[in-house]
RNA sequence: CGGGGCGUGGCGCAGCCUGGUAGCGCACACCGUUCGGGACGGUGGGGUCGAAGGUUCAAAUCCUUUCGCCCCGACCA
């Protein structure tokens, strides 16, 4: 077994078409490529970057107590006319007709999917709450795709649907996926507040948004600098003072990274789909639904972490933790050497190194380390080699270090934990429950 | 769908106004010299100029149509 050779599909030039910072660092890193207008092949690196989110979110779900099924992301337009969303969801909804003209949805959401599956199969009081998640590709015919993948006509998400036998329990629920969805964006390394929002297509009662904030946001929260208040725009309108204790609100651009949605008996109802309760009595599911942008995520990252050398990616999201540079150079010995710790770094931290054995000049792995954000940098010069040591740089903050070949592994064990691998969920940073604030100690 | 801009080797662009059969930088391949912050020299490969139609002896260049892309406004994870 060989350590892992990269193709490395940097761009020195910036892509004349990107606008935002998120978007040109992952094309330019080699993370995306555009196959068309907000549709993106993921590369390996971003592909990775994708399957680390998911499955710290696939974790915290699971944690949760959620069970992750898979729905059909072709649905029959018969499921969206039951709830008029056939009509009332417009242009945004692909639709297409098989052979037989038959009608159908390329799912944009699921909620009619998972409550005609709910119906024919959570039947009883005894088999409830339940909550579903998935994780999926997701289609809507976007008036404007654009920024790559903060706006894709075709994205990534992680959506779960709550199933409870009263609006109580409903909101047990609700406050359990609240909850969760701090956990897992501090575990992500993101910077998120939690915003009152508009229920918008969705429908149902009351919804927050999880917001990253970014300058580049397309969504603008108002919070209240003295109090827990904050609120989407949309929703907020244009009152500019806290309605709680009346002082000027403060405003900020963000991405919405994060929804959820106390549903009611929004789809229930018209779906006609309930349970037995301990009465044989028919009664609704009181429903929740919740998403998350997986793919946008990536984004959202880049535009809250990055300099002007490229990514700076929180631990937990890199596509490797570390990323050896194997300088070269023409002594043999050393570079074989080198070639050892590589192998060694691969086998004590496996799935989380990249070693760049390029034939290229030092510069050009500088510059290509730091573009495409890996989080530790260990490099393998000639000349410490031969000391018996190496180079390690902190990417986030530029921090370098000389240390002793012999402790290269503690090292990097101690300080990945430094440079984020270990979160503490800083207190005040959203509005959330305080239950939340702990220390989550990641290990992967 | 309105408003603005752009389509020329993989990427970034020039050429277009004033038609004459395509050029520069980067990247790529090979050789040599380099080798701790995107090296240098030499050689080489690669483009139906978005597409279709028209004008003309001749079209990347002029005309018409069309497709696609980007940015600004109404949607959402």
């Amino acid at each position: 077994m060989r350590t892992t050779r990269l193709p490395y599909i940097t761009f020195h030039e910036e892509p004349a078409e990107a606008e935002v910072i998120s978007h040109r660092l992952m094309l330019r890193g080699g993370y995306i490529k555009k196959v068309a207008g907000g549709l993106y092949d993921f590369l390996p690196l971003g592909t990775r970057v994708l399957r680390r989110i998911e499955r710290i979110v696939r974790e915290e779900m699971d944690r949760a107590g959620a069970f992750e099924v898979l729905m059909p992301a072709l649905q029959p337009a018969e499921l969206w006319r039951a709830t008029d969303r056939w009509d009332k969801y417009g242009k945004e909804l692909f639709r297409l007709s098989d052979r037989h003209d038959r009608a159908f949805a390329l799912g944009p959401t699921h909620e009619e999917v998972v409550t005609d599956l709910a119906r024919g199969t959570l039947r009883s009081y005894r088999q409830l709450p339940v909550t579903l998640y998935q994780i999926q590709t997701k289609f809507r015919d976007e008036i404007r795709p654009r920024f790559g993948l903060m706006r894709g006509r075709e994205f990534v998400m992680k959506d779960a649907y709550s199933f409870a036998r009263s609006e109580r329990e409903g909101a047990e629920c609700y406050a359990i996926m609240q909850d969760t969805y701090f956990r897992i964006f501090s575990r992500l390394g993101l910077s998120v507040r939690m915003v009152e929002a508009d229920t918008g297509m969705i429908g149902g009662s009351s919804s927050h948004e999880f917001m990253v904030l970014a300058p580049s946001g397309e969504d603008i929260v108002v919070f209240c600098p003295s109090c827990t208040y904050s609120s989407n725009v949309e929703l907020a309108g244009d009152s500019t003072r806290c309605p709680l204790c009346h002082v000027p609100l403060d405003r900020t651009t963000a991405i919405e990274v994060g929804h959820v949605f106390d549903l009611g008996t929004r789809y229930s109802e018209p779906m006609n789909a309930g349970f037995l309760d301990p009465d044989g009595r028919e009664s609704l599911y009181h429903m929740g639904c919740y998403g998350i942008g997986v793919s946008r995520l990536l984004a959202a990252a880049i535009e809250q972490s990055h300099d002007e050398q490229g990514i700076i990616w929180p631990c937990a999201m890199a596509p490797y933790a570390v990323c050896v540079l194997l300088l070269g150079g023409k002594d043999t010995e050393m570079r074989e050497r080198g070639e050892g710790i590589a192998r060694h770094l691969d086998d004590k931290f496996p799935d989380m190194v990249l070693v760049d054995d390029r034939e290229a000049r030092p510069g050009v792995k500088f510059a290509d380390a730091d573009l495409c954000g890996f989080p530790i940098q260990v490099i393998l010069g000639e000349k410490n080699l031969r000391d018996d040591r190496v180079e390690v740089k902190i990417r986030k903050t530029g921090e370098r270090q000389l240390v002793a070949i012999s402790g290269i592994s503690e090292w990097i064990r101690d300080h990945l934990g430094k440079a984020g691998l270990s979160v503490s969920v800083p207190s005040g940073e959203w509005g959330g429950p305080d239950a939340m604030v702990d220390t989550l100690t990641l290990d992967r």
